[in-house]
DNA sequence: CGCGATTCGGTAAGCGCTTACCGTCAGCAT
DNA sequence: ATGCTGACGGTAAGCGCTTACCGAATCGCG
């Protein structure tokens, strides 16, 4: 009848005991080959596919990886994902995603589930916080997950412990500001993100270094938070044109504000980059796509995500954390000049 | 110790079997008030969270919604993920993505990994395929999964059973059409997309028709076939340069196409729409944000993602498929005008 | 050729939960 | 009062798999 066939259907084809069967297919000690081959051909008659939950369940782990995303949509993660996603095929890994629409509770309790699943491995892929409260509890989720045996990874700075995959936020941005200056701006616009983000303190920190290297001043009406969405940076600009006219270039700390950026400049009838420049950072597909293709700091985005999936994946040497630095890489193109006049 | 808390460890805290936890924690048969108090105090105290494979296996059916999907870095899939996951979010569902990378095999053994893991919900967000094969392949997979209880949606014209989302692909290239004959375009190019996929087929269907609906002819020259990336779309655009050079409008079967156009343009130094118009489909975010911004029929993806894990979350009301027809909408933007002259 | 060492199958005990089934007891009609 | 019903708790049997443990068979060596 319909029902799906278990490891005692394939044991008893075979003439095995479940015991071999089990062993058989999960490769866990030496069958001879005899029946190995009695054990595969059965299973393969009956088409089995292991229960995953029972074998979760005897074995007091799960075999998927468990992702935690800000938000799937924005181009920035749908690529780390995509990377993940390849990865993971590739060795044969099932992800499961959670989306926390940047809600830090949310990420909490998704981290709990995954924890209650008993997931194997673990990624955040958001950025992290500068919130000592969540990153306590954060660090308290973590380590309760380690030292259940599970293996976490952190994709950006956070203040939680485990392995961490990190871009060089810092320099790009320090080369970007150092780029502008050397074209000639002098005042500089900048569209920032959630103050609350370690990915904004640490591009931040990079570009104004960048920018006192090169003696220019960032005062702090020059300077715009957003929240990383396109309207957020539409607004911001608006805001940053408002309170300093005189602007020469502005830069949003990711692309798809630095759309944002270019639409309130072309509803203000200023031309990119005769009249402004702008930058973006991540390097999103179309950021080459859009005219004037986007000067930007480029992001491995896609590699980011893979590497993330083999860390986790790959058992762990030692009990050394491991920290991946990724570079960043300054892509000038047409949308930032030489200021005017 | 560390061990996690079990729900023996709740009921023995709270000084009832495990029976009696089982279904105050489930509520799958009234217990009375006094116990029911006690249990939750004790799951709270010992910060209880069930064991979701220990679950699944006893009554052999998860919770999870699996989602199969082609690409998800491609923003049309972005934004129907991102729709699914916050109704998943709503109804406390986890949701378990899959990449396809548009591979046929790997969509069914996606499908077949789901049906091991009994997820109680199988989402296919891709496209259906022409296929005669690959269609009774997957009607197999759907019909074992729903004949086990189990609840399908498929997103998009299929030939598997199952209820279904659709996008009125048809009526919106066909209103393009009538838009791009109405505004004087007599020689179209297209950029289609795999010719496999139902979605190409609908759109190219539609369009046709509301071409012959204006007396336009669309000669075989002026069809390209692309893959819904970006680059295809610039190839293509190239090549139906090279055979009609006379095309005063290309209309891409998908925005990310457009956009490949749109650079193909740029480097052919032709003016959009001075020049050439170009229209593309679905009015992902950036459509409206490139310069100049994009005309489009308008899919509302986000609102088909929300629909589908609506429909196969709720119970099923009878056994007669559910089929919802979305509309699509013109988009008319600056990418598109009179021809020239 | 005997004996310990090794290899490899089988038996059975769980993993943590749900639920069929049974027993108890209060409440009610007769 | 008695018997019947219904509500509700508990007992225990799985769900499908892994794996510790045991015992039989095989091997190599002195």
């Amino acid at each position: 009848m319909g029902k799906t066939p278990t490891i005692n259907d394939v044991a008893r084809l075979a003439g095995v005991s479940v015991a071999t069967a089990s062993r058989t297919l999960t490769q866990v000690r030496r069958v001879s080959p005899g029946l190995q081959e009695r054990v595969f051909a059965a299973a393969r008659e009956l088409s089995y596919a292991p229960n995953p939950h029972a074998r979760a369940l005897a074995q007091a782990s799960d075999a998927t990886v468990g992702v935690v995303v800000h938000d799937i949509s924005d181009p920035y993660f749908s690529e780390i994902t995509n990377g993940l996603l390849s990865a993971a095929d590739a060795c044969d890994r099932l992800v499961v995603f959670c989306n926390t629409f940047r809600h830090p509770e949310r990420e909490l309790a998704y981290v709990r589930h995954f924890r209650a699943q008993r997931v194997q491995a673990l990624i955040l892929a958001g950025s992290g916080r500068e919130d000592r409260e969540f990153g306590a509890a954060m660090a308290e989720q973590i380590l309760g997950f380690e030292a259940a045996g599970g293996r976490a990874v952190v994709i950006g700075r956070h203040y939680a412990p485990g392995d961490a995959v990190l871009p060089d936020n810092f320099g790009g941005a320090r080369a970007l500001a150092a780029a502008l200056a050397e074209m000639g701006h002098r005042r500089i616009g900048v569209v920032s993100g959630p103050p609350q983000l370690t990915t904004t303190f640490d591009r931040l920190a990079g570009f104004r270094r960048g920018l006192e290297e090169a003696n220019v001043e960032l005062p702090a009406e020059a300077i715009a938070a957003g929240d990383f969405s396109r309207e957020s940076g539409e607004r911001a600009a608006h805001a940053l044109l408002q309170a300093s006219p005189g602007l020469t270039a502005i830069f949003a700390f990711n692309d798809v504000m630095a759309l944002g950026v270019m639409r309130a400049l072309r509803e203000r009838r200023l031309r990119v980059p005769a009249d402004i420049s702008i930058a973006g950072f991540d390097d999103i597909p179309i950021a080459c796509d859009i005219s004037p293709p986007l000067t930007t700091v480029r992001v491995p985005m896609a590699h980011m995500g893979e590497l993330a999936l083999r860390m986790v994946v790959e058992p762990a040497r030692g009990s050394a954390l491991r920290v991946e630095h990724l570079p960043t890489k300054l892509i000038v193109r047409a949308s930032t000049s030489r200021p005017p006049r």
